[in-house]
DNA sequence: GCGAACTTTCGGAAATTTCTGAACACTAAT
DNA sequence: ATTAGTGTTCAGAAATTTCCGAAAGTTCGC
């Protein structure tokens, strides 16, 4: 069978959910190619290469990713190449984003409880939002921290 | 203090928080006016009236929040127009949607890991992604359940 | 059935997002 | 200092998403 052909169908899949879960395309595209290189690192001629897309849309997606945290750009000793890679807890902080999310899903409950009398339906919905964004607040490090341990394991 | 006005306010803010998450537009906009209406159930011509836009748009956004599970249309008696309100496990409904793309992750990470070689460093990669998707798989339901308990105390 | 009230659908306009290509900036070796 | 290789930025093009408005569809009461 032709790996090589699976593997990009493989890896653009995977480009398209990660757009659903939040990122943007160009980066959810150069994520993949690191996921599915078989090199340790790559440089963003190869991931422009690799997609068929300029160096500046590259440019920007590695931005991006660098500044949330998936990758981690390299050492790169005697080339003129930057090289970059995953972070080992990429996945963990990528996920790790919607802690900011659920915050923000908070604080919006929160003002909109100050402005409703105690007993407007509305006041009693904004409330219950408020338990349920407090409750996975309080819940996503705990969850979190026991997949770090596992890992250990 | 003019609290009409910094419930509009607040409404559009928690509008733009729930697009963050996933929602479209239209739909987050829609899901806010129901949050903050003093009214037990409001109809399309309402939101419509409310959001300063057409009933067009409110039509297509009630269609997807209905399919989500978000909203529910009530029975209707005596009037010719559609009610509708919030589902009391509206939040959790909406959190658990995650469920569906970590199993997308997950597939993906499968389909990925079934092309590459053991030693391939991109095997190594996607076994990682896929552990960790498999243990928010499973901790996901976890989470939702002692929820639903703590409701109830 | 017929008309009125309401809802849905859909083509196209408007707005937004995304990507490119080229100019500019930086770095390293000569 | 110059040059070649590489990275960044940004204005505008292209693609996509979003929204409106009008026409068609549905339901209810008469």
């Amino acid at each position: 069978m032709d790996d090589r052909k699976e593997q990009w169908q493989a890896a653009e899949r995977l480009a398209l959910a990660l757009t659903e879960g939040g990122l943007q395309r160009m980066a959810a595209r150069t994520l993949a190619v690191f996921l599915f290189t078989d090199q340790e690192t790559v440089t963003m001629g190869e991931i422009a290469d690799q997609l068929g897309v300029s160096v500046g849309s590259v440019s920007g997606a590695l931005k991006s990713l660098l500044s949330v945290g998936l990758l981690e750009r390299l050492p790169a000793p005697g080339s003129r190449r930057e090289h970059y890679r995953m972070r080992d807890d990429a996945w963990a902080t990528l996920f790790s984003t919607q802690n900011t999310l659920t915050q923000t899903m908070l604080h919006a409950a929160e003002t909109g409880i100050k402005t409703t009398a105690p007993q407007d339906p509305a006041h009693r919905r904004l409330t219950q939002m408020r338990d349920f964004y407090q409750f996975m607040l309080g819940e996503i490090p705990t969850l979190l921290h026991r997949w770090q341990q596992q890992q250990l394991g």
